[in-house]
RNA sequence: UCCGGUGUCGUCCAAUGGCAGGACAGCGGACUUUGAAUCCGCGAAUCAUGGUUCGAAUCCAUGCGCCGGAGCCA
C-alpha cells in the first residue's frame, strides 16, 4: 500500500509511469485521453481486456481523463453490426464506461478525404495507376529498395483529378490507389510510398455506398486519434513499425498537439489462442458451438463459463504491462478466478456421478435439516438449510473398495462423515452381476447428528452428498481446456477431445433448481460452476456449466503413489 | 541477410548506478466438518564476453538468442 500506484487499479507498468511524468510536467496539458480502437470484425478476447483496462485504467490516471470507444471500421467486407453490438456488451459487461465518447473511423471519412487532398496539393500524395502486382514488386524487399512508380510525378492536378474519380467510383477496383510520397529507398519498408486509399465498391455497414474508397488502417487510425483529441495512443508491439508512418502523416497535417503511439507486448496465455483469425476459424469450421462457447478465450465465452469481470480485471493487473513478447501461463488467470469465486460464491452440494447410501439404522421417514454457511467464514452471507435422509447419494468417486494408504474417504469398514450431517459407516458393498458397485449399506452413529461424534473423535474424511427424495435432477457440462498443447499453432491438431463431457442425471440439493441463469456457485469439494445462460431454465431445467475444478491436491497425491482411478 | 523491438526465478512483472523483490506455479509443514480456502516455511533468475565505476540487471562495446516487418488486413 507505501506505492499509491496499487491503489490506482494500475500497478506499475510504463506506459502509467510515462503519463504520471507527463502528467506531473504537464507536457501533455494534463490530459489524458486514450482510446480503444476494435474492428468490429470478430469477438472481443481475454487479449482485448487486457487492452481495454490498460487504456480505461489510464484515463483513470486523471480526473479528467476519459478513454475512447473507436470502431475501427474501415474495412467494409469483414464488418458488422453484430460485431459492433457484441463489443458494446462485452466491454459493458467488463465494468467499463465510454460514456458519449464511441465513434466509429468511418465518422471521419469526410475529413480523412479532404486532408487527403490535401496533401495531394502539397505534393505528399499521389495516385498510381498500376494493379496490385507491380506495386507490389516494386516495393522491393528487405535486401533490395523499392522502385519508384512511374506515375509518382504526376501534377497536382492530374492527381486530383484521378483521387476525385476514384471517390466518384468512376474507376475499377484494382486499377489505381492513392499513395503516401515518401522514400522507396527507405530502409523502413512501412515508409516506401505506403498506399492511403484503395478502391471498394462495397456496401459498409455505417455509410451505406456513399463510399467507393476506403481508407487504410495507417491513413486512418493516426488521423482519427487527432481528430478525437487523443494523448495517448496505445496499440500492441506489431505496430511498432508504424510508428514512424504514424507521426508522419501527423507531421504532413501539421497537426498540434499530436497523439503519441505508445507500443505493448499483447497477450499470449498458454493453451490458449488469442488470434482472431483463428477464433473465427474455431466458430466456422463448428469446433465450438459459437463465439460465446464456454470453451473460448472470448469475453463472451468466458462470462458464460462462469468468469467475474472482477477476475478478468484482477488478472489484468496482475500480468502486467510491458514490451516483451512473453506468453502467459493460463494458470494466472485460473488463480485469478478461483481467488474471486472462492470469496463471493455461495456454496451447494452437488454429485456428479451418483453412488446410492443408504443408512441402515436410520429412522424410518425422518427428515434431517443440515444447516451449512453459505460462504464459510463470512457470517454477512448466512447459512441454509439442506434436508438429509437415510438415502442418499454420494459421489462415485469418493468410494474405493480397496482403499490404499491416506484415502480418508469411503471404504468398507471406514467412519467417515458426510458434510453438516452424520458420521457412516460402510459395512455391504451392493454390486450388480456386472461386478459395478451400485449401493453402500452403512449404518451411522446416532450420537453424531450434524456430523460431530459425541465422544469428540476425530474424523478426518469428510464427503458430500445429496438427499435422494429431495435430490434436483441436472445436466452439468465439464469444461477443460479447449487445447491440449501448450502451444496450440497447429490448431486442429492440438484441440483436446475432451474439452467438454456432458453429464446428466446428476443430483444437485434443490435450491439450485430455482436459481436465475448466471448464478456462479460452488458445489463443495467440486468446483465453481454457473448455470447457463441460454439453457438453464429456473424451475424446469437445470443446466451448470463448470467454471473450474477446486484444486485437487488428492489427485496430486495419489498420482505420485501411482493410485489408478 | 536489411530495419525495428526485446532479453531478470519454470511463467508474468518490478528494481530508473547502491541489499535483485512480488505474484503464479512447485516443494515442505500447520490448520481444516470442502484433501478447498487460510497460515508458516523452502528452493528458484540478471543471455554471453569485455570495459567504465568505490559500486552495474541498469552505462559503453562486441557477440548471441527470441519476436515483428516485404496485405489494395487491422
Amino acid at each position: 500500500m507505501s506505492d499509491p500506484r496499487e491503489d490506482e487499479g494500475q500497478p506499475g507498468n510504463f506506459v502509467a509511469d510515462r503519463v504520471r511524468e507527463d502528467l506531473e510536467s504537464g507536457t501533455k496539458g494534463g490530459r489524458v485521453v486514450t482510446r480503444f480502437p476494435p474492428e468490429p470484425n470478430g469477438y472481443l478476447h481475454i487479449g482485448h481486456a487486457k487492452s481495454i483496462c490498460l487504456n480505461f485504467g489510464l484515463a483513470a490516471l486523471s480526473p479528467e481523463g476519459r478513454c475512447h470507444l473507436r470502431f475501427d471500421d474501415t474495412n467494409p467486407e469483414v464488418e458488422s453490426p453484430e460485431y459492433v453490438e457484441a463489443i458494446r456488451r462485452d466491454i459493458q459487461w467488463l465494468g467499463f464506461d465510454w460514456g458519449e465518447h464511441e465513434y466509429y473511423a468511418s465518422d471521419y471519412f469526410d475529413q480523412l478525404y479532404a486532408w487527403a487532398e490535401q496533401l495531394v496539393k502539397k505534393g505528399l500524395a499521389y495516385v498510381d495507376s498500376r494493379p496490385l502486382e507491380a506495386i507490389r514488386e516494386t516495393r522491393g524487399d528487405f535486401h533490395r529498395p523499392g522502385e519508384n512508380s512511374p506515375f509518382r510525378d504526376r501534377s497536382v492536378e492530374e492527381n486530383l483529378e484521378l483521387l476525385r474519380k476514384m471517390k466518384a467510383g468512376e474507376l475499377e477496383e484494382g486499377s489505381a490507389v492513392l499513395r503516401a510520397k515518401i522514400d522507396m529507398q527507405s530502409k523502413d519498408l512501412k515508409l516506401r510510398d505506403p498506399l492511403m486509399y484503395r478502391i471498394k465498391k462495397v456496401t459498409h455497414h455505417r455509410t451505406g455506398d456513399t463510399w467507393s474508397i476506403y481508407p487504410m488502417y495507417d491513413w486512418a487510425h493516426g488521423q482519427s486519434d487527432a481528430i478525437e483529441g487523443v494523448t495517448y495512443s496505445v496499440c500492441s508491439l506489431e505496430f511498432v513499425n508504424h510508428r514512424p508512418l504514424y507521426n508522419w502523416f501527423l507531421k504532413a497535417l501539421e497537426i498540434e498537439q499530436p497523439p503519441e503511439q505508445i507500443e505493448f507486448g499483447r497477450l499470449n496465455l498458454s493453451y490458449t489462442v488469442l488470434s482472431k483469425r483463428k477464433l473465427l476459424q474455431l466458430v466456422e469450421e463448428k469446433h465450438v458451438a459459437g463465439w460465446d462457447d464456454p470453451r473460448m478465450p472470448t469475453i463472451a465465452g468466458m462470462r458464460r463459463r462462469g468468469f467475474t469481470p472482477e477476475a478478468i480485471r484482477a488478472f489484468a493487473d496482475r500480468i502486467g504491462v510491458s514490451k516483451n513478447d512473453g506468453v502467459v501461463d493460463v494458470g494466472h488467470l485460473e488463480y485469478a478466478i478461483r481467488e474471486d469465486l472462492n470469496e463471493t460464491s455461495f456454496r451447494k452440494m452437488g454429485v456428479l456421478k451418483p453412488l446410492e447410501l443408504e443408512i441402515t439404522n436410520w429412522p424410518e421417514g425422518k427428515v434431517y435439516e443440515a444447516e451449512l454457511d453459505n460462504i464459510p467464514k463470512n457470517d454477512e452471507a448466512g447459512t441454509r438449510k439442506v434436508p438429509f435422509s437415510g438415502r442418499v447419494f454420494v459421489e462415485q468417486e469418493d468410494f474405493m473398495e480397496d482403499a490404499p494408504k491416506k484415502w480418508w474417504r469411503l471404504a468398507p469398514g471406514k467412519e467417515v462423515r458426510l458434510r453438516g450431517a452424520a458420521l457412516v459407516t460402510v459395512n455391504e458393498v451392493v454390486k450388480n452381476d456386472a461386478g459395478e458397485v451400485v449401493k453402500l449399506q452403512c449404518t451411522w452413529d446416532p450420537e453424531s447428528e450434524g456430523g460431530n461424534a459425541a465422544d469428540g473423535r476425530k474424523v478426518k474424511g469428510t464427503v458430500h452428498w445429496v438427499s435422494a427424495d429431495h435430490a434436483v435432477d441436472a445436466e452439468v457440462r465439464l469444461y477443460d481446456r479447449l487445447f491440449a498443447e501448450d502451444d496450440p499453432s497447429d490448431l486442429l491438431e492440438s484441440l483436446n477431445p475432451d474439452s467438454l463431457e456432458v453429464l446428466t442425471g446428476c443430483k444437485l440439493e434443490p435450491g439450485i433448481a430455482d436459481l436465475p441463469p448466471e448464478s456462479r456457485i460452488q458445489l463443495e469439494r467440486t468446483g465453481y460452476f454457473v448455470t447457463d445462460a441460454r439453457d438453464h431454465v429456473p424451475g424446469e431445467k437445470v443446466v451448470l456449466n463448470r467454471t473450474i475444478p477446486l484444486k485437487d491436491s488428492w489427485a496430486k497425491l495419489a498420482k505420485k503413489m501411482g493410485v489408478r482411478k
